[in-house]
DNA sequence: ATGACATATGAGATATGA
C-alpha cells in the first residue's frame, strides 16, 4: 500500500501537476497540505472520476489540507484537538479499513513559526504539543498509524544542504528539534531515516528562490511517521525529487513509502 | 542589507511562506 504526502502549494494553481504525479506514483493515500481553497472549491471530481475518494478540511487563501483515497475513509477528524471554529486549517485524519490491512493516516501541515520571537513562533510550539498528545491517544489504538505532511522542521544536519543557516531558524531550533523527537522517542518511526539511515541530499522542499533546485539547496521537512504496528510493515520509502524539475512545480515535493498488507 | 519567487486576493499592493 502506497502513502504518500506532498505540499502541493495550490492545488488550483497545480491540478494539472497534481493529476501527472498520481497516474505516475498510483498511491492509494495521498495527503495533501496547503491546497489553499475553501472545502467546496476543491476540484474533488477530478480525482474522483481517477477512483479516489477525497476528504477536505480547507479554509479560504491559506493552508488547507486534504486526503485522496483508494478506500472508503471513515472515522474522519477534521482539526486537531483544541482548535476552534477561527484555527486554520492545518489537520485531517481518516481510517482507512482493508481487512488486516487497515491503516490511519492523517495530513499534517504544521506551522512554519517565523518569525522566531513573535507568536507564529509561540503558537508552531503549542501546535507541536497538542500534536504529540493527540499521537499519544492515537499511539495507545495499537493500530497501524501514518502521520504524515509538511512538519516544517529539519529534524537534524544532514538534513539540509546548509544547515549553519538555519540555527536560527522556526525550522531548526533546539526547541522545534525536541519537540520532534519527543514524537519519535513516542514510539514513532521517520520512515525515510528507516530506509535511508545516514543518506545526505535527499530533500523535499527547495526554495523557489536563488535558484535552490539548481544547486540542490534543499531541506528534509516533508515527514512520515509510523507507529510501530506501520513501521514492522515498512517496505520501502522514497522521495520524488524529480517532480520539483517538472514545469510551475511545487516547492515541495511527493514523499512516498509502500507498507506492507 | 535587500531581494530573489510564487500564490491568493482582487484589481494595486500586501500577506504568507521557509
Amino acid at each position: 500500500m502506497i502513502i504518500a504526502t506532498w505540499n502541493i502549494n495550490s492545488i488550483r494553481a497545480r491540478i494539472d501537476t497534481a493529476v501527472a504525479w498520481v497516474k505516475e506514483a498510483n498511491p492509494d493515500v495521498l495527503c495533501l497540505q496547503e491546497i489553499k481553497c475553501e472545502t467546496n472549491s476543491f476540484p474533488s471530481t477530478v480525482f474522483e472520476d481517477l477512483g479516489y475518494n477525497v476528504i477536505v478540511h480547507g479554509q479560504k487563501s491559506y493552508n488547507g489540507v486534504a486526503i485522496l483515497s483508494k478506500l472508503k475513509p471513515e472515522d474522519v477528524r477534521r482539526g486537531l484537538p483544541g482548535d476552534d471554529a477561527e484555527s486554520p486549517a492545518r489537520y485531517i485524519e481518516a481510517l482507512f479499513p482493508a481487512g488486516s490491512a487497515m491503516v490511519r493516516v492523517a495530513s499534517i501541515y504544521l506551522p512554519n513559526g517565523n518569525p522566531v520571537g513573535t507568536e507564529k513562533y509561540t503558537y508552531k510550539l503549542a501546535w507541536m504539543d497538542r500534536l504529540t498528545l493527540h499521537a499519544r491517544g492515537l499511539l495507545a489504538l495499537e493500530e497501524p498509524l501514518v502521520l504524515a505532511g509538511d512538519y516544517n522542521v529539519i529534524p537534524a544536519a544532514l538534513d539540509a544542504k546548509f544547515p549553519e543557516n538555519w540555527v536560527t531558524d522556526a525550522l531548526f531550533l533546539p526547541e522545534t528539534r525536541a519537540r520532534y523527537r519527543i514524537m519519535q522517542n513516542l514510539g514513532l518511526t521517520d520512515a525515510v531515516r528507516a530506509i535511508m539511515p545516514d543518506k545526505p541530499g535527499i530533500y523535499s522542499f527547495w526554495d523557489y528562490q536563488a535558484g535552490a533546485w539548481q544547486r540542490n539547496n534543499g531541506l528534509r521537512i516533508d515527514h512520515l511517521l509510523l507507529s510501530p504496528q506501520a513501521a514492522d510493515r515498512l517496505k520501502t520509502a522514497r522521495i520524488d525529487a524529480h517532480v520539483r524539475g517538472w514545469e510551475r512545480p511545487s516547492d515541495h515535493v511527493p514523499v512516498a513509502i509502500d507498507i506492507a498488507e
